[in-house]
DNA sequence: CCCAAAAGTTTCCGCGCGTAAATTTTTGAT
DNA sequence: ATCAAAAATTTACGCGCGGAAACTTTTGGG
């Protein structure tokens, strides 16, 4: 910078050379103007570093370049690799991603859609809370805000739902533990707080009968986010209380099967695939930690980038179609890829 | 809501019967106003559900209510539930916080800042990067915005800094390590990315040297933030390479130990305190996970809280002093508390 | 009941920018 | 060189609210 600082756009506007209009017209989108106005401003923005006001841009702007990002629970890697996906994609197209976390509270996940409305956001990028959810307030949030879903769906809610195809992801791993092995019992929360977790069992199910075994489910009690302590706490007791047909288990997500995998230990099981081992567990997600486990955790990956990829393109479509083809609300499911390691 | 939609202040004086001036101080600060004037305005709230436009607010106020939270790596769960704790803390406040996260990016951090500026923040709660921060733009980011560091420190930036005593951790778990076996070695980054391993190592090499055994430190390669990585990778070389001189690891921090332990499992070496155990390892931080690595960590705690209580607090006096204290830039340290489980 | 202090009202201006309308200038192909 | 289209300029207004100034009303202790 040259010379003393530049107050607003009418100042920069004047040591540029160009009006202000047209410096408006720039900052809203620089292709809008001619290449030779657009190196003029440019050239005077590398000397005076001058940025718009914010405040005063969205005021009067019908949609202003925020974007928000909702999550249901940042402690958990997962959805911080996948907000980090979503935000970094944003930012190179351009707009302002904002990031939330409901802390697994439902009451804040609607708190935060309300205080959202008030960013005006050109879009928003939810994965529910799922069941626990207020479903009226999320409704109504989405027919003000264009919003897409991801990782878990409310059935006619938003522009649509990007996230995993769960029953893929059970099938496949009930599969190849048959296939190696013993068919797996299936370790859930008795109320899982996410409706994923329903078609998993829904997938193993049908996957246990297409393959001709009985299925056989262990529900754990438990609410909240913890999921990590669900599992330990759960699978001792299940441990204990001899609840498994089989000594392979298969948990609804990568999360419990850590707590699981803890649970196991406790109880000197030892856990994997070889013929000393006396459990074969599988997990769920590819979740960041579960390569770090010991043994490694064998599970299905979610495919964060192909997710986050589509979602955001899915929002951006939406929002610069300007409801062109909001009628046709569309459902995108990634398959999950086997990701073989020791603990089955 | 009873009638039509409040489009803007004006409009909602009128139905509540209050001027505007006096219904704008109500929403500057509620008690500034006669108990029944605020509750004529509340009353009319609750029929009306109006809002004030947050960008026209913000155009003109001096000092907005809004709280900038930048972590430098938000997929660590232990950023994550420090983040949510400050973030509760100021919402408790009246205050509106963003929460940024730099992805291990110095980069991403310094253009956080940067774009933070435009935000106009009352203040700012910052967990740099550490060495690899980019000083010079912290610093003028600080001159310009009142700013609390948290977890890793900058020497004379910003009002000052909240964290843990780094050396007396490592002197902790010294002290019961040496006392419940042999002295251990340091397990450690080359190049940490948190100038906190530093102080750790030092307080290692001190604490060694009090207590009349030799300091032995392993460094392993490995730069960025992926520490299970790192800590696994390096820790199945330093295994390979016979590179500890007993058979007790003290680890710079939980993440390194988590990929420790699978580098230990890897190798086949049983890890715990039991007589049948090849090796004893411990962590720093009590990382989230640590209670479900397989055997559970032994680690120092964090006081999570107290460190996030005291930054808000010293953040919040100094916005509300306007620059009375501000002279005296202070340091708050607080202690660990060891937590022994099976790990060492 | 009186009166000073406290609180509320009226009136007005300004923040920084979006945006529209009318006008002027520039552009690029003929 | 000509001319219509494209782009930039000039002018003006409004967004929704903060906040100052001068004035009026309410409050509560004596």
């Amino acid at each position: 910078m040259t010379s003393s600082k530049i107050r607003n756009m009418e100042e920069f506007a004047a040591v540029s050379g160009i009006s202000r209009p047209t410096v408006s017209k720039y900052f809203n989108d620089p292709e809008s103007v001619r290449i030779s106005t657009r190196q003029r401003i440019e050239a005077a923005l590398e000397l005076h570093d001058y940025r718009p006001n914010i405040f005063a841009m969205n005021q009067n702007r019908k949609l202003t370049k925020n974007i928000g990002i909702v999550v249901p629970y940042l402690a958990d890697p997962f959805f911080a690799e996948i907000a980090r996906n979503i935000e970094q994609r944003c930012i190179d197209a351009g707009y302002r991603p904002s990031l939330f976390s409901a802390h697994g509270d439902p009451a804040l996940e609607t708190d935060i859609l309300d205080s959202l409305r008030s960013l005006k956001p050109a879009g928003v990028l939810l994965a529910p809370m799922g069941r626990a959810s207020n479903r009226s307030a999320v409704e109504s949030f989405c027919k003000d805000v264009p919003t897409v879903l991801f990782d878990s769906n409310l059935d006619e809610v938003g522009l649509g739902f990007v996230g995993s195809d769960n029953p893929q992801f059970s099938g496949l791993i009930v599969e190849y533990l048959c296939r190696t092995g013993e068919p797996p019992s299936f370790f859930e929360m008795e109320n899982p707080a996410n409706p994923n977790a329903n078609k998993r069992r829904l997938g193993y199910v049908q996957a246990m009968e297409r393959l001709g075994h009985e299925p056989h489910v262990v529900k754990v009690n438990g609410t909240g986010w913890l999921f990590e302590k669900i599992g330990r706490q759960g699978g001792i007791d299940a441990l204990e209380a001899g609840a498994f047909k089989t000594n392979t288990v298969l948990c609804s997500n990568d999360r419990l099967a850590i707590g699981f995998l803890s649970a196991a230990y406790e109880k000197r099981l030892k856990v994997g695939r070889d013929s000393d081992c006396a459990l074969r567990v599988a997990g769920q997600d590819d979740h960041p930690y579960s390569r770090y486990t010991t043994p490694a955790l064998t599970t299905v990956a979610q495919d964060y980038d192909a997710i986050s990829r589509r979602a955001v393109e899915k929002l951006f479509n939406a929002i610069n179609d300007e409801g062109v083809e909001r009628s046709a609300r569309e459902t995108v499911l990634f398959e999950g890829k086997l990701v073989m390691r020791e603990s089955a």
